[in-house]
DNA sequence: AACAGAATCAACCGCTGGAGG
DNA sequence: TCCTCCAGCGGTTGATTCTGT
């Protein structure tokens, strides 16, 4: 328990930090004292008076935006999407830690274009499954018909802190429920029906490989839904999450469609940036059969 | 041109873990 | 051992910019 006095200069104090939007003159004093001290020691910018920033919020500035590595207002590559989309399946969300993969790009850059890619992707999926709310006359939404995909919002990414016991346990009870997807039967091309359980599609999301140019198809489609955030993507949870994987449905989708072979490739290229996902999905869920056909 | 919605970005907040007294 | 301080991290929010209608 604070006594008085001390609590009333925790206000002063309080009321004495500025908060906001950084001024240029700001940035020189920060960039000045690492300049003299190196990135540290930031409380002390405040407690000698240089700036009415708490310690805090100088290395956020500094670390965020006056850093001279920065790739500051430059997108994000193919190449860096791609890793960061790997990575993140292998770390989870362990920004900083993909970050120190990705040359120039900050925690907060990688966590902005995860979030925003999620918000972009969760909006597709939603738009295309609630096709009377939407006023927009959306090429691939217009004609759909009521899709299977209502049970993408309970979806929940697995913990990917989990011990290797417990990542093993849920990628068996993960493999074990494939079974019961509600969209029939599971159709994997047989090579990969031919390894090993814990090397299956369905487990091996959080390490899809690294993306060649006309990866197979199939895989391809594995790798899609790995976009879509695997494994958070939609943020819910992992026994869910076999149903949002959803390799399962598109698959034999892609094949029923009757436009693709499985022997198909498609240019992994033209599934990234502003064409990701490819529209064409939607088109093909379309043709899945309505729930009254599935057995 | 105006507006709405989406996307992007910057900054804050709360929490955690480590170091040091 | 406990407490405090600090650095660092991930989540969230609000402002701004972009884009489509």
């Amino acid at each position: 328990m604070m006594d008085g006095k001390r609590r009333m200069l925790h206000d002063d104090e309080l009321r004495d930090i500025k908060k906001g939007p950084w001024k240029v003159e700001e940035d020189q004093v920060l960039i000045n004292h690492v300049k003299k001290y190196g990135p540290r020691d930031w409380s002390s910018i405040r407690s000698r008076g240089l700036l009415r920033r708490t310690g805090k919020s100088c290395r956020l500035r500094w670390v965020n935006k006056l850093r001279p590595d920065l790739k500051t207002g430059v997108k994000f590559s193919a190449e860096e999407e791609r890793t960061v989309i790997d990575l993140q399946a292998q770390f989870g969300n362990k920004w900083a830690k993909i970050a120190t993969y990705l040359p120039g790009r900050t925690d907060n850059d990688v966590k902005n274009f995860w979030s925003s890619r999620q918000k972009r992707l969760a909006r597709i999926l939603h738009t295309s499954t609630a096709p009377s709310s939407s006023t927009k006359s959306h090429k691939t939404t217009k004609h759909l018909q009521t899709p299977p995909f209502d049970f993408i919002p309970s979806l929940k990414a697995p913990k990917l802190s989990l011990s290797r016991e417990e990542e093993f346990a849920a990628k068996s009870q993960l493999c074990s429920s494939i079974e019961t997807v509600p969209f029939g039967e599971v159709v994997y091309p047989s090579p990969i029906n031919a390894v090993p359980v814990d090397q299956q599609p369905c487990i091996s999301f959080p390490q899809f490989p690294i993306l060649q140019p006309d990866y197979p198809l199939l895989l391809e489609g594995q790798d899609f839904f790995g976009r879509l955030g695997a494994p958070s993507f939609l943020d819910d949870d992992f026994g869910h999450f076999a149903l949002g994987t959803a390799q399962v449905p598109i698959a034999p989708s892609f094949q029923a469609s009757g436009t693709l072979e499985s022997h198909d490739t498609v240019d992994i290229d033209s599934l990234i940036d502003d064409d990701f996902p490819p529209i064409d999905l939607f088109d093909q869920i379309e043709q899945l059969p309505s729930p009254s056909h599935w057995s």
